[in-house]
DNA sequence: ATGGTCGGTATCCGA
């Protein structure tokens, strides 16, 4: 079983992409966030016509989140919307149960910085979030992938100096990702690397990098897309690494799939 | 690297 969660930024302007991707890797499961797209505008037809279904919750041109599963795979029990979350507007959580798998597809609010009115509201979603992984992990299996917009340490991140009294490494939302830690979930990609390799140097790679200045090719980028897994999953997981390929070629996403294989 | 790029859909904002 395959399940992947990628920032397509944009589904309308990345749908060669995520057709290329769904053909390449033939996901059971493929997470989106950032669909950036009006519900009645989201790419049903064309997915169809690639064999898969979508469980959507976009709700215009910013933010959004989907959850593709291939048309003979049963989903049940969607839920659109995290209660707590400070805008229900923007469309930023979805799950839905596949193959026994409770699923979550979540786009973090990215806070743009401490000093905006946007981070306190960032920092209550992570709250609700640790609140519903809590009530979800005590349920069953779960497998949270998404856009976390938190680097879960300094090595997440390609120089940490630069991210002194910033977003994504700040000790308010490091804290608040280590509760949802607390509350019965890994950090499945960190997981699966230290667990299946003590090669040095192989630790989970970068999920993100700047579309400006080259900053793919330097490597300067951050590991802010990540899964989230019962260890009854992450027992199951297998591989888990990210597919360098979409980070290249024609109209790239600015994020590269995550894929666990369990 | 404090934007040299994208995307939406507008002549700017958000990431």
């Amino acid at each position: 079983m395959l399940i992947a969660t990628w920032n397509v930024n944009s589904v309308r302007a990345r749908m060669e992409r995520v057709l290329e991707f769904l053909e390449v890797h033939q996901p059971d499961a493929l997470l989106l966030q950032e669909t950036k797209v009006a519900q009645e505008q989201f790419p049903f037809l064309e997915l169809a016509a690639a064999g898969y279904q979508a469980v959507d919750h976009s709700t215009g041109r910013w933010a959004g989140v989907a959850i593709l599963v291939p048309d003979d795979v049963e989903v049940t029990a969607p839920v659109r919307g995290l209660a707590g979350e400070p805008l229900p507007g923007e469309a930023r959580w979805v799950e839905a149960t596949v193959r026994g798998i409770r699923l979550v597809s979540v786009y973090v609010p990215n806070g743009r910085s401490l000093l905006d009115p946007s981070f306190p509201d960032k920092l209550v979603f992570l709250d609700a979030m640790r609140d519903r992984i809590a009530a979800l992990a005590a349920a069953g299996p779960l497998l949270l992938g998404g856009d976390l917009n938190v680097a879960p340490t300094d090595a997440d991140v390609w120089d940490p100096r630069r991210f002194v009294g910033t977003t994504h490494t700040s000790p308010e939302e490091r804290s608040r990702l280590q509760a949802m830690l607390d509350a019965g979930v890994v950090d499945l990609h960190r997981h699966v690397v230290e667990r299946g390799s003590e090669r040095e140097g192989d630790e989970p790679g970068f999920t993100w990098w700047d579309y400006r200045a080259g900053a793919f090719h330097r490597n300067l980028g951050m590991r802010i897309d990540l899964f989230l897994a019962t260890p009854d999953v992450a027992a199951r997981a297998r591989r888990c690494g990210i597919d360098r390929d979409f980070r290249k070629g024609a109209k790239p996403s600015d994020h590269a799939p995550l894929i666990v294989a369990l």
